[in-house]
DNA sequence: TCCGGTTTAATTGCGGACAATTCAGTCGCC
DNA sequence: GGCGACTGAATTGTCCGCAATTAAACCGGA
């Protein structure tokens, strides 16, 4: 029933990479159809994607450093330092700086920036629902998803 | 076995938000991980992803209009506009005003960047390789992540 | 104590993605 | 033929993502 991944080398070239690029095609679009719902859900929250990933996480646990942010996101410095500060002049966080260790900056919710979970929460089960995928099929799509960011990771920085 | 669509109401608010984002998440984490892989192949080549994606579409069939290209690839003018100008500026491509309709703008290989096809050729059986997914279950990803992009689509440009 | 290596943010530069606008060219309809 | 609506590219502006660099703070060992 499974095939099993030595296979892969017994395709003809045509069909892996047809197969291939259709997958990897298929999940540039598809994270470009979730940003795009998203963008339409969140415009009356002022708020990004890429922002809204942001305060998800700081409405989780508040005060986190830069660096923890980038650890959590998978982003670096160079994105989140003018995004944190983009959130900063919209008054839903503040950042300060450690006195323990003045290189790290901590974000920490404003009162605006607390009060806008209210308005978040009803933002999910319209893109779970809009997704048009049942509980078994976005476990299995969770799974399938995870284990290629393990192995893409291991392959492009190889230790 | 199967979970149906109409048991993910009875999920608890807390449930479907939190599996909602893995799932969200876990889709940019490896569509961000197959750009950085594709990164690393194609530099050789002097592309990035987007370009590569173009390049593929030439090498299929060649001298289709930029609007030709946006709906293949889900591009709009303002991000293929620059991009295509950037291929031309490497040599890769020529661009050409139609005569029959003279708004639309033709892209052409040049012969520089049919050979580059066969540098290319080489690179999505590592790709494929370096996903570390079986055949069904490449299958069975490419089935989730289409019909979940058909829903978003519809979902966010309500008929 | 000082010195070198490391860590943390921030900045710069470039390419990509999208919204909104502009402009020329086309087509239909009177 | 001429008017109005539409279409295809291009442009502008904003934000995201990453590479590379800079600067400041920290830490450890000689």
């Amino acid at each position: 029933m499974s095939v099993r991944e030595s296979d892969l080398a017994a395709l003809s070239p045509g069909e892996m990479l047809r197969l291939d690029h259709q997958v990897c095609f298929a999940l540039h679009a598809t994270s470009r159809a979730f940003d795009a719902l998203y963008r339409s859900l969140l415009r009356d929250l002022g708020l990004t994607y890429p922002q809204y990933l942001v305060m998800l996480t700081l409405w989780e646990s508040d005060g986190p450093t830069v660096k923890e942010l980038g650890t959590r996101l998978r982003l670096d410095s160079g994105t989140l330092s003018p995004l944190v500060k983009r959130l900063e002049a919209a008054g839903l966080v503040e950042r300060r700086r450690s006195r323990r260790d003045e290189r790290s900056v901590s974000v920490h919710l404003t009162a605006k920036g607390g009060e806008l979970r209210e308005q978040a929460v009803r933002i999910p089960p319209r893109i779970a629902e809009a997704s048009g995928l049942d509980l078994d099929e976005l476990r299995t799509l969770h799974g399938l998803l995870s284990r290629m960011t393990e192995r893409l990771d291991a392959a492009v920085a190889p230790a």
